[in-house]
RNA sequence: GCUGUUGUAGCUCAGUGGUAGAGCACUUCCUUGGUAAGGAAGAGGUCACGAGUUCAAUCCUCGUCAACAGCUCCA
């Protein structure tokens, strides 16, 4: 018996009669019709093509229009009508794949770059194939028909994945017009459901992923059921390029590049900088006053002896910077791409009692990478970069406790940011069948990532799990957070270390008044100010929370006979430790308010409101709109409030 | 690191084989107490850097540096 589930709700059945038929022909007997609102069916949580033939003991749901999946039906035809016209456009290009995303689709040729012109002729080529609504059929190949096909069509990338399906499984081709592709499917019926398109951008893309491999040029486009959808999308591209950090960071004067001093070395401006200092200062005084750390300040850079202990040296020289030539200098140094071994030394000195730990030292450390020249990414990927790293160490028996203690701390710091509901916790684990990149006994593996498994569900905080991101001394916790575009970073780290002590034979006197091994945890509770900075401008789309703002209020003199009485006005905020800048300028008011705003300055005082001074002012608040008069003093109370209370406030985009 | 695009005034961008333009910003003066632009005048640039071709290069060629996008990487 086969079950179909029809959009209207019911369940049609059909019989023996039926066996053998499509699902084009079973839902065409039922009515037609519905075949313009569905695009594939999902037999057992799988989507498969409505051409397919149903198995004699079938249940299958439609796929209609309004789902995640149908949109990827659409955008894979969209692809292939892409290829098609391409294939119209420049023969000579050799097809290899082409999929759906979650957000649109992209097909990689082997064919010179395309220009920005080809992507406009390629989209008009492929309105005519649309217009033309061709069949879209598929056909199930033998491995040597489809191989023979291939090679008749001369597309050696298609011949090279022939032969990396397995054996015994199905080889379908899909075909609309004169082009042909190597596929599995599912595909639309028609190419008419595809209302709204758009080609967005080129780049290129190795072959299989892999840099030594021939580089492609790929084209990437969206499309949906509706042309407003995909004008709403474009929409959505534009908003995200108008938040983006390394766009409105340097509008908002937060930080600059500069061609001679090199690349991933941003320079942050005083507002910027201001921003980090009231990260850092309210960081240091949280770990040292409320959390029991101590602090340490070492060298930024060492001789190459110590990255040779730390094995740096072995596997990482060609991400840091050196500082002599090996071949000829009596020593080589280089600047330190992690503090790591600096805080074991600092441990080293002298002998530890087990009355002694934990040891928490944290450093606000400034860290270099030499990454890949490509790599570099405004404030996220960077070759000079501060973190608040700290290493704990602990008696064993304390581990699960500090451990706990490193994870709430950082949520702390998510949930003050405002971050929380932003980011995913990654418990990051060991891979039980690649046992050979772990030390270390299975069970005591199964039993740490248990034990950090407990701590993340007692401080209530979701994660997910993810097998083989472990260290290879060690399971850790992973804070991650997308950026505007979706590009996945590292904001938070947690790790569980129970061997590099050894390594660095780091010991106490333990109860017995014998030598014992500590572990260590290695931890940020903030990552990367420089990273956390870019977070904070796209999150908040450049309006940060008041007790961020390296400018909080502006006071607008409405006229000049009021520039006396707005600088006592910024004095008192100032005395109250609230960053506040005037703006005396003679300008009309209009200038001033749009130049605060540009600024993202939260408050604005407009100051002559009333003829008598001293009296109420004007108070604006960019993200609550106009909070009407007020007395100074009522103001002043509030925002020193807010800042000390770090209150998030809830934004109203105004503009 | 790879591929592509880009680099002209503080910003956004035009433009040309015969050593440069616009709008905004800036400065001065006038005007104005009120929510994104009142008026007038002025100042500003080795056209990223270096080499080559040419009588002549901001423009053409090559190299370098940097920015952007994607890929690849991220202990």
């Amino acid at each position: 018996m086969i079950k179909i589930l029809l959009p209207d709700g019911a369940v049609q059945e059909f019989g023996a009669d039926s066996y053998g038929k499509s699902f084009i022909e079973l839902l065409s007997s039922v009515d037609p019709k519905i075949l313009n609102t569905v695009v594939a069916a999902k037999v057992n949580g799988a989507v498969v093509d409505l051409r397919d033939v149903p198995a004699e003991d079938c249940e299958a749901e439609l796929v209609g229009l309004d789902t995640k999946e149908a949109l990827h039906v659409l955008r894979h035809t969209a692809t292939h009508i892409m290829a098609e016209a391409v294939k119209h456009l420049f023969p000579e290009a050799k097809l290899t794949i082409g999929p759906s995303t979650d957000t649109g689709f992209f097909y990689d040729f082997d064919c010179a770059p395309f220009t920005k012109e080809n992507l406009a002729d390629i989209e008009k080529e492929m309105k005519k194939i649309i217009k033309s609504n061709p069949r879209i059929e598929r056909k199930t190949l033998s491995r040597e028909e489809a191989i023979e096909l291939m090679k008749a069509k001369n597309e050696p990338y298609k011949l090279e994945l022939i032969d990396a399906i397995p054996e015994g499984e199905r080889i379908t081709i899909y075909t609309q017009d004169d082009f042909v592709d190597l596929c599995m499917g599912p595909h639309l019926l028609n190419t008419r459901l595809i209302k709204g398109f758009k080609l967005l951008s080129t780049s290129t893309a190795y072959w299989r992923a892999d840099k030594n491999n021939a580089s492609l040029s790929r084209i990437y486009g969206t499309a949906f059921f509706t042309k407003e959808e995909c004008d709403a999308y474009l929409e959505h591209l534009e908003h995200i390029k108008s938040i983006d950090h390394n766009k409105i960071g340097r509008e908002m004067e937060l930080f600059t590049t500069v061609d001679v001093i090199g690349q991933g070395l941003p320079l942050l401006m005083p507002k910027g900088a201001k921003i980090i200092q009231t990260l850092q200062r309210w960081i240091e005084d949280l770990e040292d006053n409320e959390w029991g750390y101590v602090r340490t300040k070492t060298p930024l850079i060492a001789k190459s002896d110590l990255y040779k202990i730390s094995g740096h040296w072995d596997h990482y020289k060609d991400g840091m910077f050196v500082l002599g030539n090996e071949e000829t200098d009596k020593e080589v140094f280089a600047l330190r791409p992690m503090t790591c071994p600096f805080q074991y030394y600092v441990y080293k000195n002298g002998q530890k009692s087990y009355r002694d730990l934990p040891l928490r030292y944290s450093e606000t450390s400034t860290l270099f990478r030499n990454e890949d020249s490509g790599e570099m990414h405004g404030l996220t990927r960077v070759r000079q970069f501060t973190i608040s790293e700290g290493h704990l160490i602990v008696r064993p028996d304390q581990m699960v406790e500090e451990f706990k203690n490193c994870l709430a701390l950082a949520k702390h710091v998510m949930v003050t940011l405002g971050l929380q509901d932003d980011v995913t916790y990654v418990l990051a684990k060991w891979d039980p069948e690649n046992r050979a990149k772990y030390i270390g006994e299975a069970e005591v593996w199964e039993e740490t990532q248990e034990h950090i498994r407990q701590m993340l569900r007692e401080l209530e905080i979701p994660f997910v799990e993810e097998v083989g991101g472990a260290a290879f001394y060690g399971p850790k916790v992973d804070i991650n957070a997308k950026n505007v575009y979706g590009k996945e970073d590292t904001m938070i780290t947690v790790q569980w270390d129970a061997l590099l002590a050894e390594q660095f034979d780091m010991t106490y006197i333990d109860q017995n008044g014998e030598k014992a091994r500590p572990y260590i945890i290695h931890r940020t509770s903030m990552g990367c100010y420089e990273r956390t900075l870019a977070w904070l401008i796209e999150k908040y789309e450049g309006k940060l929370p008041t007790w961020l703002c390296p400018e909080q209020v502006r006071v607008l003199p409405l006229s000049e006979k009021y520039v006396d009485y707005a600088e006592k006005v910024a004095k008192e905020l100032k005395r109250n430790g609230v960053l506040v800048g005037v703006d005396a300028r003679s300008e009309k008011i209009g200038y001033k308010i749009r130049d605060a705003r540009k600024a993202r300055v939260p408050y604005m005082l407009v100051l002559g409101q009333q003829e008598e001074e001293n009296s109420t002012v004007a108070v604006r608040s960019r993200y609550a709109g106009d909070e009407g008069v007020k007395p100074l003093s009522e103001f002043v109370s509030q925002i020193c409030n807010e800042i000390r209370t770090k209150e998030i406030r809830k934004i109203v985009v105004t503009e």
